[in-house]
RNA sequence: GCGCCUGUAGCUCAGCUGGAUAGAGCAACGGACUUCUAAUCCGUAGGUCGCAGGUUCGAAUCCUGCCAGGCGUACCA
């Protein structure tokens, strides 16, 4: 439709110059917006503003002689020009009507576009150490990377969501060492539990599983060979948990990539050999440094201690080369906010193996202020003091989490009160949409029973010229602009934006629902009006599936 | 000190690829259920868009400088 209006008024000024009413025909780059008042029309542009300087005039006199050339189509209702010379484009309702039939032929797809190309795309997110169950801050990242996935997918990308273990290193050995001192523990030997240590009570069960397991036999054996298999086990433990945990939070990967696996594979020190060959790397007082400051980081980092072992730079290093190797074009890194310091040093390893700038995104969510009654509520995963991701889904639900957790941008930290979110009212903004969803399904059920309208599975809309009220047209409009809203969601990455037009789709409806009635003694407007709000039912549906929340038939 | 994010109504936040009277929820106040689910709706009230400059016909939005808050600034992960 805006490029129809931009069509029109090239014409307009195309004409206006022929009979010289204008001393130019250029037409500079102009906006077509939708205004935000109804008085403004259903599109206004600013041509006359942009073209004062080119036909040297003022706004609006451009605009009144732009007016006069516009041909008012069948479409078009009536032309206004209003404020400092916007142009006012008022549209008939006829332009409307065709979205009910989009969505109803398009089902499931209406919203899908193909602005990704096909692309392939790596969302990467969560990936937390298996050393510990995930806590409420895992969660935001959780809803956010699997709802970002979700919609560049719907959005037309190839995507591929994955989940990277750090299944190698000092934690994991801590973890086995923890484990193993809490079997000593067990066994009767009294023995100081260090603070180095992990604390939580999940330790004392997994080295409770573990004796069971192998056996009282088990604490005689050797060591260091006892703490790798403690290790091996926790960490095993761990990820199940996790996978568990994930998923009753609705959250499915891809993949799910071992960082041990990129040592077995000799693949970080292949990346290491590369960049040296290169003088990327270089040595220092017994240390191997990347020249990450060429890139324009602020200093350069270690990827080999002095003692020999390689930081984590180094295995990131090595899993970001594979990840364009797997040929993604993008790949989209979703951390937490406290790790931003780290942006430029993976910035510098993903362009110093040749890839582009923009190839690598990171989508750094700010952290959760945890509250407990409004007074902030410390976590410490040290001393094993938090709140899982587990209990928050056992006390609220999977829907009122993950929409929380959505409701906001990313960019800002978000207050999450432990007794506001376990507290099941009707303050939850899930609600207000899913009971749009469960309302219309009641009156399509009312419908039904209504012996003269048995069939109400429409294929098309019926009858849409009988919708005509202010609030079936404002329907109409929001149910035509879901696809740009997936659109600006996908091109901006923020899920957030479908919450918000959730929300005026659902406020649009409860108003529309609380003034009309949809079946009426009339049965042509019955069926016009039961095609608008199965239309508006399936869109809510597609758009709560973008961010993982279900659409129930009955609240 | 430097870097990233944030600062909009009493509270929590949308709006930020510049547009015409700055929006929503909660809280406050007043109304609407013999009706397809009142987990809803309608109305009232509430704002120097942190501060100061700049660019522009036009700035909450872009630029600069301040101020405030969060996070980070390891041969930790």
């Amino acid at each position: 439709m805006k490029n129809e209006i931009k069509r029109i008024l090239l014409d307009a000024v195309r004409k206006a110059f022929e009979k010289g009413m204008l001393p130019s025909d250029k037409m500079p780059e102009i906006e077509i917006e939708e205004p935000r008042h109804l008085s403004q029309g259903d599109y206004a542009t600013n041509v006359a503003m942009v073209s004062a300087a080119v036909q040297k005039m003022p706004p609006r006199k451009i605009a009144e002689i732009l007016v006069a050339f516009i041909e008012t189509e069948r479409l078009i209702e009536t032309v206004e020009i209003a404020g400092p010379g916007f142009i006012n484009f008022f549209l008939s309702n006829d332009v409307w009507y065709p979205v009910v039939d989009r969505i109803l032929e398009q089902d499931k797809q209406y919203g899908a576009s193909d602005i990704g190309q096909n692309a392939k795309v790596q969302v990467e997110f969560v990936s937390a150490n298996p050393t510990g169950p995930l806590h409420v801050g895992h969660g935001r990242g959780a809803a956010v990377g699997d709802s970002v996935g979700n919609i560049l997918s719907f959005a037309g990308f190839d995507v591929q969501k994955e989940y990277y273990i750090n299944d190698s290193g000092r934690q994991i050995r801590t973890l086995g060492t923890s484990v193993w001192l809490r079997v000593l523990q067990q066994t009767g030997q009294d023995i100081a539990f260090p603070d180095t240590c992990y604390q939580g009570a999940y330790i004392n069960d997994l080295a409770a599983q573990i004796l069971e397991q192998e056996g009282y036999s088990f604490v005689q054996a050797d060591e260091a060979a006892a703490i790798d298999r403690c290790a091996m086990f926790a960490a095993k433990k761990i990820l199940d948990g996790i996978k568990e945990d994930l998923s009753s939070f609705g959250v499915t990967f891809d993949q799910w990539f071992s960082e041990q696996s990129l040592y077995d594979s000799g693949r970080v020190q292949k990346a290491i050999d590369a960049f040296t060959a290169r003088d990327l790397i270089y040595e220092h007082e017994g240390a191997l440094w990347f020249r990450t400051q060429d890139y324009g980081d602020e200093k350069n980092r270690v990827v080999v201690r002095n003692n020999g072992l390689t930081t984590y730079f180094a295995s990131d290093i090595a899993y970001h080369m594979e990840k364009y190797e797997r040929g993604f074009d993008r790949v989209i890194d979703v951390w937490g906010a406290d790790h931003h310091g780290y942006i430029k040093r993976m910035e510098a390893s993903v362009v110093a193996s040749g890839r582009t700038r923009d190839q690598f995104e990171v989508i750094l969510v700010q952290l959760v202020n945890l509250l407990r009654g409004g007074k902030p509520f410390q976590m410490s995963t040290r001393a094993g003091e938090f709140v899982t991701l587990k209990d928050i889904v056992d006390e609220v639900g999977k829907d009122a989490a993950r929409f929380m957790f959505l409701s906001r941008s990313y960019d800002s930290g978000l207050d999450f009160d432990l007794e506001l979110a376990k507290q099941k009212n009707a303050d939850n903004p899930v609600y207000y949409v899913q009971y749009v969803h469960a309302r219309i399904t009641g009156i399509l059920l009312k419908a039904k029973q209504e012996t003269l309208l048995r069939d109400i599975d429409f294929s098309r809309g019926e009858h849409l010229e009988l919708l005509t009220a202010a609030e079936e047209i404002n329907l109409l409009k929001l149910l035509a602009a879901f696809k740009e809203t997936v659109e600006k969601s996908a091109t901006t990455l923020h899920p957030h934006v479908i919450f918000t037009y959730l929300m005026s789709l659902a406020s649009a409806f409860h108003g529309y629902y609380n003034k009309h009635k949809v079946i009426t003694e009339e049965k042509d407007l019955t069926r016009a009006r039961l095609s608008l709000v199965l239309g508006v039912k399936k869109v809510i549906r597609n758009g709560l599936m973008l961010l993982g929340v279900s659409a129930p038939e009955r609240m």
